[in-house]
DNA sequence: CCGTATAGGTAGAATGTCTAGGAGAATCCG
DNA sequence: CGGATTCTCCTAGACATTCTACCTATACGG
């Protein structure tokens, strides 16, 4: 059900948040999830099962950038950084995002 | 692709939208979708194919009420109206996409 | 030694939305 | 009158995304 109900994030998304948390700085995808869940204060929770293959995707497509390295916990990571291809992909997510949020904004301000 | 460049629509908001709309007063399928447009200053729209299927979507799972009637230029149409239970869901979607927005503006917000 | 946390991954199912069609009736324009 | 456009409903099939559920491996605390 992508109903908005019982979603951990908002179907779409995922791209947008994932591009904007590794803006801050090199990040391994079990960092992105945690910064992603911390940041949103426990709103927002991507399952692994979403995330890996995002991750991938975005590769693929020339948006992130990956290098294995050891994490804080001395164990091997795969860090992600972001492409200038990313960077503007990124802008235009934001700008996206804004637009499609303020339109729904202005439905549900309605008044009845 | 539903990345977020080429949506006509927030993926996930569509029920919501459409049982905010109808909440205004009882509207047929098709205006449903003008009214949606209008509001939002063109910015959503709702392809057909994706509106008739929500409609039945929602119809069966009881909230909204169906009845044909006609319309204002004097054509057979279907008026959909919210059930109680419809208002009970829309309230709820209302808060959700509160909280998940809310949770995404949180993490666009952090700093560069 | 066992459970939990960290770190990576895949496969398959469920869902929603889009594109691309089809249909009929009313109205407007030339 | 003929043709185009608008209004109104609908379905089928393709596609992408996300979820659940599963797998692997290492480190550390009790």
């Amino acid at each position: 059900m992508t109903s908005l109900e019982k979603a951990d994030l908002l179907q779409g998304t995922l791209d947008l948040l994932i591009l904007k948390v590794v803006a801050l700085g090199p990040v391994h995808g079990y960092g992105i999830s945690q910064r992603i869940r911390q940041i949103s204060q426990d709103v927002l929770q991507v399952q692994q099962g979403s995330l890996y293959p995002a991750l991938h995707r975005l590769e693929k497509r020339g948006w992130l950038l990956a290098d294995w390295g050891e994490s804080d916990s001395g164990r091997e990571a795969k860090f992600y950084c972001l492409s200038a291809r990313g960077r503007k992909q990124l802008a235009a997510e934001e700008q996206t995002w804004a637009r499609l949020s303020n339109a729904v904004a202005l439905i549900l301000q309605t008044a009845e």
